[in-house]
DNA sequence: CCTTACTTTGTGCAATGGATAAACAAACTT
DNA sequence: AAGTTTGTTTATCCATTGCACAAAGTAAGG
C-alpha cells in the first residue's frame, strides 16, 4: 500500500506552506502570504484561522498600510512550546532549552561527567530534568528532546560505537524516551552540527553543504537539498576514515593513512610531540603558542591546514557541494588554518569546482550541535502537529 | 511564487502512481491496481480511461478469474513511442533505439570516429538519424535523445571538459536539439551508467547505490533514493581525482596520488610497462594473459583489485550506500579483480558497513550507459505527458 | 475639515473538480 | 442458485478558486 493523494493531503501541504512562510518571514499579512504562495486569499484565511486555533500562530495587530486597509500581521507563536537540545561531548554535557524558532532560553553545562554509560546517562537525565523544570508554561510544553553523540548512531537511535567514550551498542534513544516519555532524537554529533549550521549558522544561505566536524576525530554531516543525508543505515559521513595515504600509518579502524591521523585535533597534538614540545599538549596551548608567534606551533598548524585541505578536496570531488563548513574544536584555530586550507584546495582542485565553492569555518559562539538536534525535534513536532 | 497544491496536482500524482504501477507490474487489472495503491476503484477506473485515451496503456483482454468475474488486464503501451540513447565513447559511438520500457529495438555502432568535436558530432548526427529512420511508426514517435559523454557535463548539457576526447566547452545538447528538434539530455558517462544499472542491471533492487565507472579514468554515478545525485553544478562523482596517497605521483588534475593513477584501465596498462611486458599493451591482452595464467598479468590484476578496493572503502565511508557497482571497461576483468576488491574492503572497512553492503560488477552484455540516458529521456517524456 | 474616489485587506458564498463510498450490473465459480 | 469478483455509475464530501462585498484605510479636491 502506497501513500495516496487526496484533498486532505493537499490541505496539509498548503497548511505547511503557510506555516513555513510565517515562520521564516514574519510578520506577514494574510494577503501578502496569499500573493507570495500563489494561493487564493480565502484559502489562506481559512488555513490561518485553523493555525490560530491551534495556537501555532497569532495576530500581532495592524501593520503599515500600503494605500488601503491596514493588514493584520501574523506572527509565529515561538513560545507555543519548547525544545531541548543536548550536545554530549567527551568531557562535557551541554544542553539548551530553545523556543520553537531555536532561540536559546536557557543553557546548562556539566563538566567532566563520568565516562561510563550509566554515569553519563544519569548526568544527562538530571541536566534535561533541570531544563524541563525551568521551561515557561506553554500550550504544548516540552515538545521533544534531541541529543548529539560523538559516535556511530544507527537510524534507531542506538549508539553503536563511541570510541572516545568507550560506549558500544547503547540504546540511548530508548532509555531517554523511557525516562521522560517524550519524543527523542539521537544523532551523530557531525550530523547535528551540520544541521545547526545550516539552520542557524554560516550555512543558512545554502541547501547543499558538508560540515566537517574536526575534533578528536573527524566526521562529516551531509546536507543535500536542505535535508540531512544519512546513508542507508545512518553511517554516512565517516570521512575521518577516508584514507589519504594508503601507505600511511595504521589507524584504529584497521585501514591505513586515515584522514583523521593527519588533520584532527588528536593528530595536531601528536605532531606537537614530534616537534619536541612538552607533553600534555592541548589544542588551547598550541593556539596560545601560535598567537605568540611560536614557530613550531605555526608550522604545525600550517601542516594541519594543508592536510585538512587535502581531505576536503576529496570530498568536493565526490559531492560537488555548494559549501564546506569546518567546525568543532579545530575551528578555534581558524585564524591559522584558513589560509592553508584554501590555498591547498585552490591548488589541487579541478578548476570547475573552485569558482563556486564557499569554504567557511563555524562561529564557535554558536552551539551548532545542540541547536541542530533541537531543531530536528521542533520539525518533527510541527510535522506531527499538522498531520491532522 | 511557490508550487501550490490543489486537486489538479492530486490527480496528476495519482495518475502517475497508476501509470508507474502498470509499467512495473504488468499485466494488472483495475481492481488490483486500486487495492495495491489504496485508491478507490472508481478513481482508478477514471484515470485508466484517460491513460487509454492518451495511448499510454491499453486493455490486453481478460485475465484469470479468482473466483468471480474475470478482470480486464492492462498493459503499458511500450510502443507508444521510442527513445534513443547514445554512449559516446573515446573510440566508438554506440547508439540504441528503445521502446518505452527500455527494450532495445535496434543498435548501431560506429568504430573510431574522428576525435575532433566537429567530426564526432557529424558521426553522432548520422547515427541518430539512422536510428530515427528505422523506428516503427507510433503515436508519439521519437520522444527524445539521451547522450552519455566521457567528461564533465554541467546541468545545461555543455561538455566542459572531456580530456580523452580533447573537447572543451562544447554545447552538445544545444547542437543536437538544433539538429533534430527533439528533447535532448546530455549526461556524464558515469551518471548514465549508474542509472542504467539501477533501472535495468544489477542495481535493479536498490535505491542507494554508487556506480564506479572504471575505464581509462574513473568516475562515479551516485544514486540516492532512486534518483541521480548530481551535486550543485552537476560535477559530483569525480572520484577518480580523490587522492589515496597525497605523497604519490602527480596527476594531470594537479593533485597527487589520485585514485585513477592506481585503479583505472590506464594505470593497469602502465603497470604492464613496469612489469617489462611488451609495449602497446591493452586491457584485452592483459585479460588474455591472465586467462592463460600468466604470473605477471595475474599479480598486476591483483594489485589493481586491491587499489580499487581502497578507493571504494573511502566511498563507502562517505556515502554509506547499499550497493557498489563496478562497471565500464575494467568490469571485463571481474574474474581476476573481484576477490581482491572484496577482500580489501572486508579487511579495512568499519565492521558496521560490511554486513549490509553489496559489491557487484556490471554485466557487460548490458549497455548500461546508453540505456540509462534513454531511460532519462523516457522519464522526462512521461512526466511532461502527465503534466496536463 | 469634510466629502468623494480609490486601494487594500479579509470574509462569505456559490461553483468547480477530484476522491470516496455505496449501489449495481456484468461475468464468473462452486 | 448462491456467492464472488470486476468495473461503472451516482450521490456525497471537501478543499480550492473566483468573485462579490464589507471593512478600513489613503489621497485629493473643495
Amino acid at each position: 500500500m502506497q501513500i495516496t493523494w487526496n484533498q486532505q493531503v493537499v490541505k496539509k501541504e498548503n497548511k505547511t506552506l503557510v506555516l513555513d512562510l510565517i515562520m521564516n518571514s514574519f510578520p506577514i499579512s494574510r494577503a501578502d502570504a496569499a500573493q507570495k504562495l500563489g494561493l487564493n486569499k480565502g484559502t489562506v484565511s481559512s488555513l490561518v484561522s485553523e493555525l490560530i486555533d491551534e495556537k501555532l500562530i497569532f495576530e500581532s495587530g495592524p501593520g503599515e498600510s500600503s494605500g488601503g486597509r491596514r493588514p493584520v500581521m501574523l506572527l509565529f507563536n515561538q513560545n507555543a512550546g519548547y525544545s531541548i537540545g543536548v550536545d554530549l561531548g567527551v568531557n562535557y554535557i551541554y544542553g539548551v532549552l530553545t523556543d520553537l524558532l531555536g532561540n536559546i532560553i536557557l543553557e546548562k553545562n556539566t563538566e567532566n561527567p563520568g565516562l561510563s554509560y550509566k554515569d553519563a546517562l544519569r548526568e544527562v537525565n538530571s541536566l534535561i530534568q533541570e531544563l524541563i523544570d525551568s521551561a515557561p508554561s506553554s500550550p504544548y510544553g516540552i515538545i521533544g528532546i534531541g541529543v548529539g553523540a560523538p559516535g556511530i548512531v544507527n537510524k534507531e537511535g542506538d549508539v553503536l560505537l563511541a570510541p572516545n567514550l568507550g560506549w558500544r551498542n547503547v540504546s540511548l534513544k530508548r532509555d531517554l524516551e523511557h525516562a521522560f516519555n517524550l519524543p527523542v532524537i539521537v544523532e551523530n554529533e557531525a550530523n547535528a552540527g551540520a544541521y545547526g549550521e545550516k539552520k542557524f549558522g554560516v550555512g543558512k544561505d545554502y541547501d547543499n553543504l558538508i560540515y566537517i566536524s574536526a575534533g578528536i576525530g573527524i566526521g562529516a554531516g551531509i546536507i543535500i537539498n536542505g535535508e540531512l543525508y544519512k546513508g542507508i543505515n545512518g553511517y554516512s559521513g565517516e570521512v575521518g576514515h577516508m584514507s589519504i595515504d594508503f601507505n600511511g600509518p595504521k589507524c584504529s579502524c584497521g585501514n591505513n593513512g586515515c584522514w583523521e591521523l593527519y588533520a584532527s585535533e588528536q593528530s595536531l597534538i601528536s605532531k606537537a610531540g614530534s616537534f619536541g614540545l612538552e607533553n600534555e599538549m592541548t589544542l588551547e596551548k598550541i593556539i596560545n603558542l601560535a598567537a605568540s608567534e611560536d614557530e613550531d606551533a605555526l608550522s604545525m598548524l600550517k601542516e594541519t591546514g594543508r592536510h585538512l585541505g587535502l581531505g576536503i578536496i576529496n570530498i568536493i570531488n565526490a559531492f560537488n557541494p555548494k559549501q564546506i563548513i569546518i567546525g568543532n574544536r579545530l575551528a578555534a584555530a581558524k585564524e591559522w588554518l584558513s589560509w592553508d586550507v584554501k590555498q591547498t584546495i585552490n591548488k589541487y582542485t579541478l578548476p570547475f569546482h573552485q569558482t563556486e565553492i564557499d569554504i567557511s569555518f563555524s562561529n564557535l559562539a554558536l552551539p551548532a550541535a545542540a541547536l541542530g538536534v533541537s531543531a530536528f525535534s521542533i520539525e518533527n513536532f510541527i510535522k506531527n502537529q499538522l498531520q491532522i
